[in-house]
DNA sequence: CCTACCGATCGGTAGG
DNA sequence: CCTACCGATCGGTAGG
């Protein structure tokens, strides 16, 4: 089997990094996870800063990719504002580390890193801006203002990261699902009420859905 | 003019803290904020430590009085609710600093105040999920889980400190008046909806929402 | 409030 | 991959 150093270094300083923070996590620290001395560490990688930058950036990336992927997968912009949901609450519970490092720790990197991903986080959030204020202007959803929505919606999605035990009471889909029905909800849009509605059966009292 | 002089040392250590982290910045930066030199600061304060356990403990006693206090003035669940996630928006646009240092730097806290302001952090949680609990008991609520929704409820609101400005687009009661209404919409509530039926004029088609 | 100074630890290099 | 070592900086103390 071919060691990819490289790629163990990165994962033990991510584990560290998302533990201590940037500063309170050492080289000393990181070799020691991987049973090695500090400076054997600089035969993999060229320093510190460089392995906060790789992780931050590549990050932000998958986050962006992922998302995009989420909005082009459907048409309908209910659909999309779900799917978007659903898959950022799945990129949290799979990249908890990444994430705490990416949101917490990018304020240490140099410049031009750090200015490229302010860039990368305002590209981001613009994602989930554009869906909700497409949803208004299509009179489909219903929010005093598009951006505190989007601000809502991706900051409890990305706190699900935070939380989120693999072996805890809820599966990542059932969290990413809930979530899901969530951001519905915050732009004004209720499923399960629209579906009971649908079946007709319960007594819902008429005209209760939109205006 | 009689100078505070912990509370001053205290005050620029949280503008530190929350913008450096708690190893990011420097007792000569502290010093420097104050136009002295780092071993001064020993005249007022015991030493680093003391001042993150005081900025976090602090931090998490006043947000617990808060919503505590916004509970405790309702008697409705959905009032309760509405008032928890206004107050709590306000509390974290007034302490955006505060909140930054307590949630991301508690875990460079010595034992046992660590393991004390855990515990904090536990009873604040609860006291949302105790509300979800309790509309969802007297079916006024609808959720999958209680425990989700708060975490959700939480999370948006304290994202709300990381992006508030005092000069923005947004009031802070403005953002506080929205974010009741997310906080009820995630539970199942759509006020404005409700305020609409109950004036009843408007020529809503049924059952339109939704696939 | 200051200067002078402490031991410990930091990220990183030299050289093998 | 290691040992030996670098200058810089850390939180904090002594003494005034």
């Amino acid at each position: 089997m071919r060691a990819n150093r490289f790629g163990d270094v990165r994962d033990a300083a991510l584990t560290l990094f998302a533990k201590l923070g940037y500063h309170g996590a050492s080289m000393k620290d990181i070799a020691s996870a991987l049973r090695m001395r500090a400076p054997s560490l600089y035969n993999h990688v060229v320093g510190k800063q460089e392995l906060l930058r790789d992780i931050v950036v590549g990050t932000h990336e998958l986050a962006d990719r992922e998302l995009r992927a989420a909005i082009e997968s459907a048409t309908d912009i209910a659909d999309q504002l779900r799917r978007a949901a659903e898959v950022h609450v799945r990129f949290h519970t799979r990249n908890p580390r990444e994430w705490r490092v990416a949101s917490r720790e990018f304020v240490h990197l140099d410049e031009p890193a750090r200015s490229q991903v302010r860039r990368m986080r305002h590209e981001l959030e613009h994602l989930m801006i554009d869906i909700i204020e497409r949803g208004v202007a299509a009179k489909r959803f219903r929010v005093a203002s598009p951006k505190l929505a989007a601000y809502a919606i991706f900051r409890m999605t990305a706190g699900v990261g935070q939380w989120y035990r693999p072996e805890g009471d809820f599966s990542d889909n059932e969290i990413a699902f809930c979530f899901g029905d969530f951001a519905l909800r915050v732009v004004g849009i209720d499923g399960e009420r629209a579906a009971r509605e649908r079946r007709g059966a319960t007594a819902a009292p008429r005209g209760t859905q939109r205006s």
